[in-house]
DNA sequence: GACAACGGTGAGAGCGATCCCCGATCTCTG
DNA sequence: CAGAGATCGGGGATCGCTCTCACCGTTGTC
């Protein structure tokens, strides 16, 4: 409220005054330029260098329903512990997905808003800040898929667009991998290492995630002539993970490959392994999926499918501002290919 | 532009008519309730709630200027690759920070904006950014000390809160951590384990930190009989603490203890005495400072003292909400003390 | 040569909030 | 019980911008 000394910033009513033409001109100038004669628009380009003049936001936004900025939101259940940025900030999973954002915002001006929505409080309160108008949509990445928060933005009629599909179908647009493509580079490359008791350790499946690695794993093997593959069904935690590989070693103690439907999974699994005797990859190869920071992490570095996390963080600014554009435009998903990461677990 | 289908939003207006009495009065209520009468309180707030209105931040920017967000900014040297963002999201470090000024500002209805700064054109969009108030001031976090943003901030007259102080005189508000308490940290427990040649890799001097730690660590160790302590300089990287670990062991070979000024350069140090023959800790002691992921993936992981960093953020925030409130409050600096962090390596 | 068409410009009406200021009501005192 | 003071509510101006629309001069066309 205090002004004494700052000298108030110039307005286009100024510049228009400096420039000799009128408040109309100037905003043509300043944005698109529409039909303005080039002399004139010299005069106003000049004007507008000396009087220092910047564009309100606020005054534009009110009056073009825009401000020209989006939310990044990071979801998690509820019952994240308190470190909950932090430990989201660590994995390296979201500084790709932060620089695919920022690579394609930060050319058009945009600089994302962040936010977390980890409680229902907290959900609230990204809900009101978007209808406020803080953002003109919503870039949502959830760490688990059961997350409420893309219902509840549908809902609102809020642009949005979610990185990886919903676990319920949602009218939303979002980006995710090609699952079954995934698996069937795990599969692919197993068998090419020459190994021929292969089994799966799946997610869980009522996620459409985990379904889609599971078929697409069971398709290519059953290409390469193995009709069936025992699976044992996780929970995309290491503890699952953990359980899951030791039901698989109690029915199939002869296995010599493994695919892990995630990391996590895959690290819990490889304790396992070196429990019962077995070394990775002599003995038993394993691959992963993801390739998260438990990759790189696990004894051995865990062979594992990589999302090309910066192109599809990039397609869903773009494809949010597209729908912030147009908002009669229908919800797309965009499907993108996923690379094998080898390493020293296969 | 298109809007066809979308009712639009009640406005204070509406509510006003709803409840039966003057905008301003429902402004009142929304606002800090100033002397409203109990009674149509409680018909605005259920005319409120029965339209489902939410004030429009662009109007009350427009009026208020202030927008009620703040930017968090990135910056780094011109130098930086690519791949910064990826590097600086995926470092603990920012997590910590991100986390402190997320739980500050979050329960003030306060969504940071993700800026970065590591090139010129990224700073001059920072700036117009800000200048076109599209925050009400910055938090600047800088990697490298001689980020010329603070300045460029300051002279802009820009609101705006550092995390450590400039190494030039800026008048501007920062916190830090108490550099020559951390450094007799380092200094008493590397005595209260025994070692009798201490020695000490500094960073670069010209860095105002740098020469905190140093002299802090000297007079520690003058009053724990030490007054000389061999010291070599280094630059802040591993490279530098590599070679100014062979600088020491040269003129030192007996040493036991080292210090050095951060973890970075003790990444670089530990291969060096491994090369010399030298285990950590049992022939030398090493202790760093930051507590960055360096220091936990070092190996022996690293003893160092830890700066409260989210305490920090927290202050950075508060401190920048007071000087938006107040703009003629002058710069401050907050001080914190350190901790030590007591890992394998001493 | 007159009329239509069109590119270029300016005037003015908002966008939706805040807040100043004045008038109305209420309360308390002499 | 009247008047002063305090409290409370409403009208209206205002923030800085965009955008519609009307206007004007020029050019093109029949």
């Amino acid at each position: 409220m205090r002004q004494e000394p700052p000298p108030p910033s110039p307005t286009l009513e100024d510049v228009a005054k400096a420039a000799g033409v009128s408040r109309a001109t100037v905003s043509r100038v300043v944005n698109g330029i529409r039909n303005v004669d080039s002399a004139l628009q010299d005069a106003v380009r000049q004007a507008i260098a000396a009087t220092g003049y910047v564009p309100n936001r606020a005054a534009r936004s009110l009056v073009t329903r825009r401000t020209g900025s989006v939310a990044l939101v990071v979801s998690g259940a509820d019952d994240e512990s308190a470190s909950f940025p932090v430990e989201v900030f660590t994995d390296p999973f979201f500084g790709r997905v932060v620089g695919g954002i920022v690579g394609f915002l930060r050319p058009r001006g945009i600089h994302p808003l962040l936010m977390f929505a980890e409680t229902a409080e907290a959900r609230a309160q990204v809900l009101t800040a978007l209808r406020q108008g803080e953002a003109d949509g919503a870039l949502l990445v959830s760490t688990h898929a059961a997350d409420p928060l893309p219902r509840l933005l549908a809902e609102a009629g809020l642009p949005a667009v979610l990185f990886a599909r919903p676990a319920e179908p949602v009218p939303i647009s979002y980006v995710d991998v090609d699952h079954r493509a995934g698996a069937k580079l795990a599969a692919d490359h197993l068998v090419a290492r020459g190994r021929k008791r292969i089994a799966t350790i799946s997610g869980p499946l009522d996620v459409p995630a985990a379904r889609a690695r599971l078929a697409g794993f069971r398709d290519a093997m059953a290409a390469h002539g193995h009709p069936f593959v025992p699976s044992a069904e996780g929970g995309f935690t290491a503890e699952s993970g953990e359980q899951a590989m030791e039901r698989l070693l109690a029915e199939h103690p002869g296995l010599d490959g493994v695919f892990v439907a995630n990391d996590l999974m895959a690290q819990g699994a490889l304790p396992v392994l070196r429990r019962h005797g077995l070394a990775v990859p002599d003995d038993v190869a394993v691959v992963g999926f993801d390739d998260s920071s438990a990759a790189t992490s696990c004894r051995p570095p865990l062979t594992t499918v990589r999302h090309p996390v910066e192109d599809m963080a990039a397609e869903m600014a773009r494809l949010l501002l597209e729908h912030v554009e147009q908002p009669e435009h229908r919800p797309a998903s965009i499907i993108f290919e996923p690379a094998l990461v080898v390493r020293a677990s296969s």
